[in-house]
DNA sequence: ATTATTCTGTTGTCTATACAAGTTGTATCA
DNA sequence: TGATACAACTTGTATAGACAACAGAATAAT
């Protein structure tokens, strides 16, 4: 096993923030201080650092220091504008509810394949998740893992319902980035009676491969959404 | 002179990319050549490097070099799915229709007011333009940039018809980086005659601030795009 | 009291170097 | 011939240090 520094600075990092250790909208230590405590360079803390700003875990300021990012993205590319605000003002969080558990079973969503590139995964692990923001839907997701390495992942519920946090604690598995497709598509009846619009209304269709710190492992995701009330913003 | 050096080696190699110095799928002369080309230590044409994978105009592969991606996205972040396989296969290069032509307007769409910071920009050049693939028309776009420090903008013709290429080669402006609301919403009668699909078809709408080289220059962009054959597509 | 100035701590940029590790072509050996 | 080993490239990681630029607080000058 050999992980670089700054990936191990990174995810410790990543682990705090999202932890709760280094709070929202706080600082974090100076690089000075990260240096001593991880045993390093300026530049090796640094890389880690600007990683996080990447992912949008963290912004920078000249002269100042190293901000939590108010919003904690799953994955620092795409966040519900809103969210934030809304979750931050009032004490009401975004819920997620989980309607098909985790089960077993082949990918046989045909939408994938441009995404995939080796069909060697013979089963995945295989969710239905609702996302909402004060109580109206949002979000409709089908998220595929490889049943690889994950033991028991079936049987013991999510940490905190979060699945990238189970991920990276329970089997150290970081996600790291994506790619993916961005299609606007007209619900179908199922969408549209879980995010409670018409049929054939206008809805945002992405399709995610997301890429960890696992090689040749990689996760996989449909999301529909409604984007009447809460727009998808994305940075960079 | 304060402009970083990684920023003017970043800007050079950029400028070759766009250009074609640098071919499509190419490779860069090694980091070595390039310390040497720009006088500087490989710490910094790395950074150079990094930044322009963000951008996404190279990819980087260990032991073997930096290629210059093949589709040259406007922005590096969203580009049309299929347009590179579409340009390079037939040499017909998707088009673009200048619809109405560079003006001065002032900004009155309300949709950007949450873009905005400042509303210090009295006025701004305005532009319609319609982008094709294959003849088919794909998004419809409208541009809004503050009118300062840009002699004879109006006037002239774009460089090969590129807004970026032009900032950047005439005026020295670079394009580095977005922030974007994403929407689906049900096309108007405008933009279904123009994206040549049915009113109230499903289309992607994305809302786009542009950050510059130059401090406080900012270009505006609504784009309503028709993603029945080409999917947008992001990195990172 | 208000305004400048200085100081301190922070991040930004950059140099110079070293070794590790992936890729590819070439030479060697069986 | 065919496989293996090697050499010469490439990028990846990391160290140690230096100075510049910025933010904010403390201090000095008015």
């Amino acid at each position: 096993m050999k992980i670089p520094l700054y990936r191990q600075i990174q995810a410790s990092l990543k682990e705090k923030i999202t932890s709760g250790v280094y709070e929202e909208g706080g600082l974090l230590p100076s690089e000075n201080d990260l240096c001593t405590e991880f045993n390093a360079t300026r530049m090796t803390v640094r890389q880690a650092l600007n990683e996080l700003v990447r992912e949008g875990y963290i912004t920078r300021q000249h002269g100042k220091g190293s901000t939590v990012s108010a919003s904690r993205k799953s994955l620092g590319l795409l966040s519900l504008k809103g969210w934030t605000e809304v979750v931050v003002a009032s004490d009401r969080h975004g819920k997620t509810l989980v309607l098909e558990g985790p089960v077993l079973k082949k990918l046989e969503d045909t939408a994938f394949k441009p995404l995939i590139d080796e069909e060697k995964h013979e089963e995945f692990i295989f969710f239905k998740r609702l996302r909402l923001v004060e109580d109206s839907p949002v979000m409709y997701e089908h998220t595929y893992i490889p049943n690889e390495n994950l033991p028991n992942f079936i049987e013991e519920p999510l940490l905190e319902g979060s699945l990238f946090r189970t991920l990276l604690i329970r089997y150290q598995v970081d996600v790291q980035s994506m790619t993916q497709e961005v299609r606007a598509i007209a619900a179908d009846k199922e969408t549209a009676n879980l995010l409670k619009i018409k049929v054939k209304s206008p809805v945002l269709h992405l399709l995610r491969k997301y890429k960890t710190s696992i090689d040749g492992f990689f996760l996989y995701s449909s999301i529909y959404c409604n984007t009447e009330k809460f727009a998808i913003s994305s940075f960079n």
